[in-house]
DNA sequence: TGTATATATTAACATATGCTCATATAATAA
DNA sequence: TTATTATATGAGCATATGTTAATATATACA
C-alpha cells in the first residue's frame, strides 16, 4: 500500500492560524474610532504629531501612543524633519478599507 | 449683510459622528478572532449554534454570544427550524471585506 | 402534562484597551 | 553647555471585552 500523502488544503478563503491572527489584528486597527480618524486625517497628507492632535483635539501623547500601535502594524510611516516626525500612510490595502467602509456607511 | 449660510460639508469622505461610529464598529465585529472564524464558517453555507460550536471548538454560550453580537449589528440573520436556529450571512458588504481581507493576508 | 433538546441569558472573572499625567528622550539652536 | 521644542514612554486607572459555568427559556413530542 502506497503512502498517503498530506494534502496541504489552501483555498483561496481557508483560515490557517497566521492568517486569522493577522485579519483580525488589521481589523482591530480600525475598530477603535480615534484611530479610525486619525487614519482618516492621514488619507489628506501626511500630518505631524501635533499637527494631528491638534485638529482632532486630542491630547499629545493619545496621538503618539495610537501612532505607536498604527506603526507596529505597519499601517503608517514617518519621516523626520528636525524634532518634527510626519507620519503618512503606509498600507495602501487598509486605506483602501477604510475609503470603502465610509464610503458604504454613508449611502446605508 | 446678508446672513451666512452654513453649508454642510458631505465630501464622499467626511467623516460625521455617526458615521465613525458605524465603521468602527463594523470593524469591531472583525476584530476578534472568535468572530472572525464564526463569520468565515458562515462564507460556506449556514450552521446551527450547535454545529458552529463543534466546527471551531468552542463553548456552545461563547458561541451564542458571539452571535447575538454579530446580530445586534445586522451581520448575521437566522431562521428557525424546531428547536433548531440557523445563522447565516446577512450583510453582503462584510463579508465582502471579510474574504477580501483574508485573501490579502496570504499573499503578504 | 412532563421530558428532551437547542439556544439564550446572567453573573462572575480575568484580561485587554484607551486615556491621562508625569517624565524621559531626541534633535536643534543659542 | 544649556534651553527649547517635538515626540515617546511608563505607570496608573477606569472601562470594555471575551469566556465560562450555571441556569433559564423555548420548542417539540410523548
Amino acid at each position: 500500500m502506497k503512502d498517503e500523502k498530506i494534502v496541504e488544503v489552501d483555498n483561496a478563503l481557508s483560515l490557517d492560524e497566521e492568517t486569522l491572527f493577522e485579519v483580525s489584528q488589521t481589523f482591530k486597527a480600525l475598530s477603535d474610532p480615534t484611530r479610525v480618524r486619525i487614519l482618516h486625517l492621514l488619507l489628506q497628507k501626511e500630518f505631524s504629531v501635533n499637527e494631528i492632535a491638534e485638529n482632532l483635539q486630542l491630547r499629545q501623547s493619545t496621538v503618539s501612543h495610537q501612532l505607536r500601535f498604527l506603526k507596529n502594524l505597519r499601517l503608517v510611516k514617518y519621516r523626520r524633519e528636525g524634532t518634527t516626525l510626519y507620519y503618512s500612510q503606509d498600507d495602501e490595502h487598509v486605506f483602501n478599507l477604510l475609503k470603502q467602509s465610509i464610503e458604504h456607511a454613508k449611502h446605508q
